[in-house]
DNA sequence: CTTATTACGGATATTTATTATCCGTATTTA
DNA sequence: TAAATACGGATAATAAATATCCGTAATAAG
């Protein structure tokens, strides 16, 4: 059980767009280029994000992505969602039906109370998605500027400027 | 992102497992025929069950599966990594060490404290993991004989020991 | 208007993980 | 000795993740 790669693209991405200047953006290719990543591939995940409403793209030249909304209201599980679906952990396949002498499934249209055992992996789901949730980009930001060394911060800005001009 | 069937299998058997009286063993086909799924798969997840100590097989006729210690001291999280692995659902493939302007990786052997998109993940990890092992074996059995009706539970246990004995 | 550049989305191939089956070996009870 | 069992290795079938390709529409600049 493994979480896609473009859960980690998604988010390294979203980052990069949070240091942006408003009313900039970053063209797929660059991203892709950036990180060292396949350029058609991480389309995917910047098409999802943006069908999200995370981050939104732009046509023509000069054109690319940028965040749809302050880096305070996106969360990282906003991200998480967007790419790797709103879907359970744990599926239940209700193999009680299967047994013996088990209750019969309610009628159709009908929903049965989950059992004991979904209901914890359920919950376990609900915390870390709780988690996730109470992540956003902004904290992120926050984070990366006191941990990185400013001449890497730096450094990297120019070269994106220095591509995006060229 | 889903958790393998394994997973649910390994849960129910545990919970029939742990309403069994002591000194008393399901052979794998058993369990593999009141649950409605394959044998051969499902000794798979038993036997990592059992390699994992969570349960033990004896060998033989009369032989079959019982668990290694109480359910007040297998919690869900023991199974589910048994299963499932202990391995993280977050995957961190280095990818700020493609950027142009990168540190350097470190020297072999040494490790580098991990970047903090990486550790907001672990912590929602952390957070899942953790829940699932506030619950046990006990806690769920408690909750299943307050919701099961006591004639499926009667029900399935005759099924079970008629089967044994024929 | 024309051209270059971009996001977008559909189709498809490749690779990996999950799901499932098969069978031989060792151990234990009757 | 014979039947029943756990165990583990090998392998096949299926689904999912990973990756590439290409056509379309929109937009900015010359
Ligand atoms: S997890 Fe619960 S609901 Fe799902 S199959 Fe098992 S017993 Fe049934
Ligand atoms: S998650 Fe963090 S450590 Fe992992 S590649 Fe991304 S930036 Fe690097």
């Amino acid at each position: 059980m493994q979480l896609k790669n473009h859960v980690e693209w998604a988010l390294h991405c979203c980052s990069v767009l949070a240091a942006l200047p408003e009313d900039e953006r970053i063209p797929a290719k660059l991203l892709a280029e950036l990180h060292g990543i396949p350029r058609e591939y991480l389309s995917k995940a910047l098409q999802a994000l943006s069908s999200a409403g995370i981050i939104s793209g732009t046509l023509g030249p000069t054109g690319g992505y940028k965040l749809a909304r302050a880096p305070g209201r996106i969360t990282f599980l906003d991200i998480v969602e967007a790419v790797e679906g709103k879907g359970r952990t744990f599926v239940c396949t209700e193999i009680r039906d299967n047994m013996p002498c088990a209750e019969k499934p309610p009628a159709k249209g009908k929903t049965r109370r989950p059992c004991a055992v979904a209901r914890v992996m359920y919950d376990a789901d609900k915390a870390w998605r709780s988690h996730l949730q109470s992540v956003t980009l902004a904290d992120l930001a926050k984070t990366v500027e006191k941990e990185v060394p400013l001449r890497v911060l730096k450094g990297n800005a120019e070269w994106l400027a220095a591509k995006r001009n060229a």
